[in-house]
DNA sequence: CAGCTCGCTGGAATGTCGTTCCAATCAAGC
DNA sequence: GCTTGATTGGAACGACATTCCAGCGAGCTG
C-alpha cells in the first residue's frame, strides 16, 4: 500500500507537528517546516489532516491523553492532586499545549479531565446537586493555571536563567509606588523565591479545604 | 500640530483596534482592516505603534485597566468577590481579552489585578509568609477561569442559541461510554442548566472557605 | 515673507504564511 | 498490460505583518 517505505500517515504528521512545536514554540509550526522534515509537500499533507487548527487539536490530545491516562490509587485528596500535577507537568514540558487548552472549548480533550476530577470529587463526598460546579471550577483552576505557569515559563525561554528574570521582576516590584501598591512590593521578595509545581500544589490544597469546608465529610 | 484635523495618534489607534477586536474577535485586528477604519496607510500606524502585538497589549490594557480601576467598598470577601466580577464581566464583554491575558506574562496589566487581590488577602488575616502564594492562586483562578468562560462563549457567538448548543453538549455528554465517564453522564443535566457567572462565583466563595479553613481569622 | 526642516503620512513593495489545485505517480484489481 | 483510484509533491494564490521611501505641511529661521 505505501507508495515509500514509511509512508505519510496521520500519525506521522502528528508526531512531526509535536516536535516542531516543542523545539521552535508555538510560531515553529508551519507546513513549510512541516513539509522539509516530513520530505513531501502540502498537498500529501492536507490529504490527512483538513487544516492547520485539526492538526494543532491532534497535537495537543497527543500529549494530553497519556497524562489522563494514568489512573492513581490513593485517597481521593491524593488522586486529584496525581491527576492534576500530570497535567501540569505535560504542560510544563509543552508550553505550547497551554495556548491551545485555554483557548479552545470543553470539547474532545476535556471530557476526560472532568471525568477523573469528578471521580475525586464524587469520593470526596460532594452532594450531588454541587457536583458540576465542584469539578468545574477544579478543572478550570488547573487547567489555567497550568496555563500561566506555561506562559511565565516562555518569557523565561529554554535556555534562559530562571532565577535571574525572576530577581529582575521583583526588583521591578520593588520600585513600583509605595502608595499603590503596597503589597506587590511587600510580597516581591516571596515572588523572587516561589516555585511553581509548589504554588500550583498550594491551590489544589487551597481548593480541597474550600471542598472540606463547604461539604463537611459527613455531614 | 495636526496635519489634518482629528489625526492620528496612539489613542485613536487603540481605540479602532479595540472596535474590531470586539466586532470580528481575535482574527478581527488587520492592518488592512485598521488602514481601510482609519483612512490611511500601514506606515502611518507604524509610527506610533511598535508592531501587532504591542498594538494588542494596547489595546487589552485599555479594556482591563477601566475594570481593575473601581474599589469597592465592604467586607474583604466582598471585596475580592467585586474585583473578580468586574474582570469576568470585562472579559465576557471582550473575549479576545482572554487570550491575551492568560497567554502574557505577568506583566504590564498584571500587577494592578495582584495588588487588588493582595490587599484583600492581607485584610483576611492570612499570614504574611503565605501571602504571595495565596494571592497567586486567586489570581491565576480569577484569569484562568475568566479566559475558559471566553472560549465557551466564542464557539457560541455573538448571535447563537446558548441553550441550544448547552443541550447538544449536554446530548452528546449522555451518549458518552457509561463504564468510562459514569461522571460526565451523571452532570451532563447540570452543565445544560449552569450559569456561567454564578458558577465562576462559587469558585471564588469555594477558595474563601478554602482560605478561612487554612487560616481561620482569629488563629 | 521665503526657505528649510523634520515629524508625520500613505502607498508601494517584500517575504512568509495557510490553503487550493492539479498533473504525476504507484499499488492493486480486472 | 491496462485501468482505476488512492496518494503525492510542486506550483500558484490571496492575505497577512512588516519595511521602505517619496512626499506633504506646520512651524522655525533668517
Amino acid at each position: 500500500m505505501p507508495r515509500r517505505t514509511e509512508s505519510l500517515s496521520r500519525e506521522r504528521i502528528v508526531d512531526a507537528a509535536v516536535e516542531l512545536l516543542d523545539a521552535a514554540g508555538e510560531g515553529g509550526l508551519t507546513f513549510r517546516a512541516l513539509t522539509d522534515r516530513l520530505a513531501t509537500g502540502p498537498g500529501a499533507i492536507y490529504w490527512h489532516v483538513a487544516n492547520k487548527g485539526e492538526l494543532l487539536a491532534a497535537a495537543t490530545d497527543a500529549v494530553v491523553s497519556p497524562a489522563l491516562a494514568a489512573d492513581p490509587a490513593g485517597a481521593p485528596g491524593d488522586r486529584l492532586r496525581a491527576v492534576a500535577l500530570a497535567l501540569f507537568d505535560a504542560i510544563d514540558a509543552h508550553p505550547w499545549v497551554a495556548a491551545q487548552l485555554a483557548s479552545g472549548p470543553w470539547q474532545t480533550t476535556d471530557p476526560r479531565l472532568l471525568e477523573s476530577v469528578g471521580q475525586q470529587v464524587r469520593a470526596l463526598g460532594v452532594p450531588r446537586g454541587r457536583w458540576f460546579t465542584v469539578a468545574s471550577v477544579l478543572v478550570q483552576y488547573i487547567v489555567g493555571a497550568a496555563a500561566q505557569n506555561a506562559a511565565n515559563a516562555r518569557v523565561v525561554g529554554p535556555g534562559g536563567d530562571r532565577a535571574a528574570i525572576l530577581g529582575e521582576m521583583a526588583r521591578g516590584w520593588e520600585d513600583l509606588d509605595p502608595d499603590a501598591y503596597p503589597f506587590t512590593r511587600a510580597v516581591a521578595g516571596q515572588m523572587r523565591a516561589h516555585d511553581d509545581r509548589e504554588q500550583f500544589l498550594a491551590g489544589i490544597d487551597l481548593a480541597l479545604a474550600g471542598v472540606a469546608a463547604l461539604h463537611p465529610p459527613r455531614s
